[in-house]
DNA sequence: CCGCAAAATGTAATCCATTACATTTTCTCT
DNA sequence: AGAGAAAATGTAATGGATTACATTTTGCGG
């Protein structure tokens, strides 16, 4: 196959100059028309319609946006894309975004700073008017001096003493509820599987467990407290899940704090032959796809993904907008306790 | 908690003409400065940097790009961010976009040709200078004209006539070798899960099964050859998979053309009490994360999903900087066939 | 110390659309 | 028909940077 290579003299672009020459009117006609001005005469825009359909002409937007002073597009700071979690938000994001005609330039910060205030920096620069940070590694203070200049959201994730709006769930409840449903069960020996990073969810989820524990009275054992690592990947998981497991008395529940953790549990007890939730009852957080697609179906605390998303964009265009009424800026959405397959009463009950 | 609502006053943001004023040059020598050029004196560039400095000036973008015609944004659009086949294609994408100072604009299309189109206007309003295509549901003739002014590169799929470059890997080969792969263990009795889309690689792994097992002579059925919806849910692929399942004789083995799809084979044939491989085999295409969370293991074709992703920028790159010489308009890169556990022999093996 | 080429810097046009303000047209009312 | 207000349109400044071209400065040879 050989292609003619087309030149693409793309040629001198028709601006909104020659579609004032063809219509016949003057440049502020043809704009006022552009942006459906009520000052424009029917007759007189419809002439000039039709000299922008002949001519093929399209406005220059980043024009248009030097001179509006803002750029209609918002970041979306993610730490990777290969979390189904953050692919969920982002879709959300991208949804609400596209009914407001915004742009959504999507940053896969890999977890790094510098790339972080790299993409940053794009707001200072007036290419994008504001920015939705998912969970991030941020050197905060750098990020509180650089908050007070631009306008940031922050989704799932938060700096409680950033002075910025967030979307989350409240990370604290649904895991006392999640705890309290195995401790219900009948379950005492509980592990916990966390993450090595800052997060504020991961912070709460803990302290969640903690409580929860506390409250009826059952002893932690420190070694029933394991760490993935800071993106939750499988393979960390299973390592956790490997040194839980090896344990005497080993736990009859282990809540993780993300679905992944939770599948790899599953996975390492499956390679040790014990059934969940028969001998191992495993619990998960966020719902993501992956939890209903092979028995036992992942029991899990389900966030609004989608919504929240969609509400993190909302909010950080009320602060574009300046509508400084605008309420809620630390914003929770309500989350849901999904129970499925892999939690049941343990075998050999002990009581409360 | 109440917060301390800043006005953003962001206030006359600084520009060129105050640094120049600041450091006792023109604008031009700003300019200069600004972009390295070799006709600054070392010392008056160090004054115009401290001008820089002490003002806290950063270039506006988007000025910068309307003079220069240029938006360094490219568009990557793709049907769903879910499939995480897609996400780690972007993730290519954006890393060499990084690396070559692009930002990366990722559409999420919902696979509405109308989406498509608003996502691709953008070119025109020059928001972007080139774009990269995932999976897509056009029309095809709309396209067409809009390649011919517009620089796109095709990504995984692409238009067999449409005169853009394209990244895939070879599709027929693969299936063809995946299939003989399936027929040398023993199977016979071999099913096909397609999907209800028209890409070329849905086109290409459907011939390459039917030519793999017409050159052994085997009878293809066609009622062993069932339709996915278009995006490979889940839940189609289950549907799909539980009419396969329940025809007798039964197949031996299933072919799927993506890993998500062999995942719901493997969970109906649970759901039926078929262990995998033992009494079925199963196999993927892709190799996304999912294939290797729970046993048995996916066996599929793994794609250089990364690799297509930066190949993709690289190529559009070499279209925008007009590089004409550019080779490889139709770039194929290698795959690889990853053995696994859901394959294995048949149990009552046919002779071939 | 002069002259001249080369180097450095400056001036002003340019990219394209928006919009304040000025001007012209239209329409209403008498 | 003419005055005056309202509506429609035009002119030109504006946003912020780049760059062709013009001008000034520097440095070197003699």
């Amino acid at each position: 196959m050989d292609y003619i290579l087309r030149i693409r003299e793309v040629g001198p672009v028709v601006n909104i100059e020659q579609v004032a020459r063809q219509a016949g009117v003057s440049v502020a006609t043809v704009s006022r028309t552009l942006n459906n001005s009520s000052a424009v005469r029917p007759v007189t825009a419809q002439r000039v319609r039709e000299a922008i359909e002949e001519l093929g002409y399209v406005p220059n937007q980043p024009a248009r946006n030097l001179r509006r002073n803002e750029s209609q597009v918002i970041l979306a700071l993610a730490p990777n894309f290969s979390n189904p979690y953050y692919s969920r938000i982002l879709t959300g994001i991208g949804d609400r975004a596209w009914e407001l005609e915004y742009s959504v330039l999507v940053c896969n910060t890999l977890g790094h700073a510098n790339s972080e205030r790299r993409f940053l920096k794009m707001l200072e620069s007036h290419q994008a008017d504001g920015a939705i940070l998912l969970g991030c590694h941020w050197d905060y203070g750098w990020l509180a001096r650089f908050a007070e200049r631009s306008h940031i959201v922050q989704c799932c994730e938060y700096v409680p003493d950033l002075a910025c709006p967030s979307v989350s769930i409240d990370n604290y409840g649904a895991t006392r509820e999640m705890v309290a449903y195995l401790q219900n069960l009948g379950h005492r020996r509980i592990a916990m599987i966390g993450a090595d990073n800052q997060y504020i969810s991961t912070r709460l989820r803990r302290q969640g467990y903690l409580d929860a524990m506390a409250e009826r009275g059952i002893e932690v054992r420190e070694d029933w407290y394991r760490l993935a690592d800071a993106e939750y990947s499988f393979a960390s998981g299973l390592a956790a899940a490997q040194t839980l497991l090896g344990t005497d008395p080993r736990p009859t529940a282990i809540f993780c704090i993300s679905d992944i953790l939770a599948l790899s549990v599953i996975s390492a007890a499956q390679e040790l032959g014990l059934s969940v939730p028969g001998e191992l009852t495993v619990t998960g957080f966020d719902d993501v796809d992956y939890t209903t697609i092979v028995h036992p179906y992942l029991t899990t605390v389900a966030q609004p993904c989608h919504e929240m998303g969609r509400r993190s964009v909302d909010l950080l265009l009320d602060g574009l907008q300046a509508r400084e009424d605008s309420p809620d800026r630390r914003t929770f959405l309500p989350y849901r306790l999904m129970e499925r397959e892999s939690a049941a009463a343990p075998q050999n009950a002990e009581t409360l």
